[in-house]
DNA sequence: CTGAAAGCGCTTACAG
DNA sequence: CTGAAAGCGCTTACAG
């Protein structure tokens, strides 16, 4: 495709470049470019299907109207959904949105930053992986706007827009005492990352508050091999010396194996183990006992980054820690 | 965050910004530099933490090493699975993605597609909207390096990575029959998409080689509306004149909603009704009648369409017609 | 009201 | 072996 550019147009109308460019950025009326010729320029634009070169003009405003997205995986329903929000925010606002998954590992989480800041993206919403701290830190030393969503560094004064973790665990597993169960286990990642920290602490404090302490029983799954961990600490859980009667589960992922798990294992939800998941998923709906589960406003979270960022890339540097509050979606699973 | 540049480093070292570019782009052997003047400036690279402007190289070289990916909608399972596959392979080859939701609209289309050329990007992946025929035809004709994946328009030859949808759906279609099943009906969407009206004809194929033509009975719902829609037929189905005993379900969103609507009635799947559905989904295994559906192998379709691409990019003006097979899944839903 | 010119940060043909 | 210089396509302060 032969490229038009401002020379081109400016060459046919016999003008220089600044008057095109002045009109092709409705500043006609502050340049007080005459109306014949901004009449004529337009005309010309259009025949020429005149498109501005973004790049050249990203690289002489210092400014790409481009958003980087860092996911730990953009095929988890979670995250997808959390891209869609994002996506259209951002395009409202003249932003378009560059993605790249981490996968939560640190290495893969770095060079996405390094390339992200090598394509000069105005900002960055990351959903940062465990042990990524330094990357986090050495965005936020440099000043470029940064908002982290679902986690954050308690250490690092980013701005952020989060659940609150605590909270949610709290009343979910409260939730599961109010129907009469006290052996309540939890699964969880071994992750030192504050939602996954929050989350089993909301677990255990719900358990000390009914002086059930001595039944808490947390199982750490690691994320590369979920499906096996689960089914081992299931098989624990159902047959060893002290059962559960109850399952807080920690994560999307954690509750996708665990219902797999359970089928295979043949137990029966909800009078065999009650159940509670985190996230919604449509899954969730046709398990037999359609699943409770905590719910996260993933539309207002997404909005709310979106927002967040471009204040700072505004200029604005207001430091904000946004908790939100989640939805307990209660059916049959944790009668 | 003061950005180094190219000429920082070469006031430092005190040489010419040739030489350093020449260093920093591994071109010091073609070049001769000398092999001190090497040293010194990876030297001041490093201690200055250099990283190069892509947005300047992409001005200068008129590449931009990203690729425009426009899905349908990308919080969607099939396309959310789909941009992962393209990520992960996109960045082998150094491409970055920039994405964006269709929404199945010309008009969110049509924006999207002057988004991204105005963002230089390279190429395009696209699943192409209904009615978008012309959009793509603007593209072709511009020479932009292009792939349709799942649908593409017959009148232009532009590379394309697609199920054989006719197959997929003849063999799905013809399972159901071989299971004992006659009055089979399919849901689909009043598509003139290539892809829809290849599984109309593959399930209209099937029920004519095996005499059940007078069976045929399609029901087609809207895009934005889709469970009201798929509810409505579903008691035409079932409380028709002629009951179906079987259906046939043209697309993963409809599936959803089938079986959706099938728990609201509380009709037993299969012996009420046997189902195949399409693209596989979590949830599909937790329904009570784990179903059975059409596979499509999304990994080799995404890997495909971003190597065709980049040989375009690259220069091959070869026209690439992929059709790939699907996997029948068979389980409890079709017998 | 309009134009000449500098400059964003690179790459690269050219000259020496 | 190395440097001066042009140019990618814009925007914008400046001058008139």
């Amino acid at each position: 495709m032969k490229r038009v550019s401002l020379k081109d147009i400016a060459t046919t109308v016999g003008v220089s470049t600044a008057l095109v460019s002045y009109v092709m950025n409705g500043q006609e009326k502050e340049k007080r470019v005459g109306a014949e010729v901004v009449e004529r320029i337009k005309k010309t634009a259009k025949e020429l299907n005149y498109k501005p070169n973004q790049i050249a003009r990203s690289l002489r405003k210092g400014s790409t109207k481009t958003i980087g997205l860092i996911v730990a995986d953009i095929s988890n329903p979670f995250f997808a959904n959390l891209a869609r929000v994002i996506e259209d925010e951002a395009s409202k606002f003249g932003y378009t949105v560059i993605f790249g998954s981490s996968d939560e590992g640190v290495k893969k989480s770095s060079i996405l930053i390094e390339t992200l800041i090598d394509r000069q993206v105005d900002g960055f919403i990351i959903i940062p992986a465990e042990n990524t701290e330094e990357q986090i830190k050495m965005l936020y030393e440099n000043k470029i706007p940064l908002i982290l969503v679902d986690r954050f560094f308690p250490n690092i004064e980013t701005n952020y827009v989060v659940l609150d973790n605590f909270e949610a665990s709290f009343d979910a597993v409260n939730q599961l005492i109010v129907k009469g169960h006290t052996n309540i286990g939890m699964i969880a990642y071994p992750s030192t990352l504050i939602h996954m920290q929050e989350r089993i602490r909301g677990y255990e404090e719900a358990m000390k508050i009914s002086n059930l302490s001595e039944n808490i029983r947390i199982a750490q799954v690691r994320y590369g091999s979920v499906q096996d961990d689960v089914d081992k600490f299931l098989h624990q859980f159902l047959n060893g010396r002290k059962k559960v009667d109850a399952l807080f589960l920690a994560t999307n992922a954690i509750t996708i194996a665990t219902l797999y798990g359970l089928i295979k294992f043949n137990v029966k939800v909800p009078d065999d183990l009650a159940l509670i998941g985190f996230d919604g998923n449509e899954a969730f709906d046709f398990f037999y006992s359609p699943l409770s589960f905590v719910e996260q406003p993933i539309n207002e979270m997404g909005q709310e980054a979106v927002r967040l960022l471009i204040d700072q890339i505004n200029g604005s540097t207001k430091i904000s820690h946004v908790k939100m509050r989640h939805d307990l979606i209660i059916r049959n699973s944790c009668d």
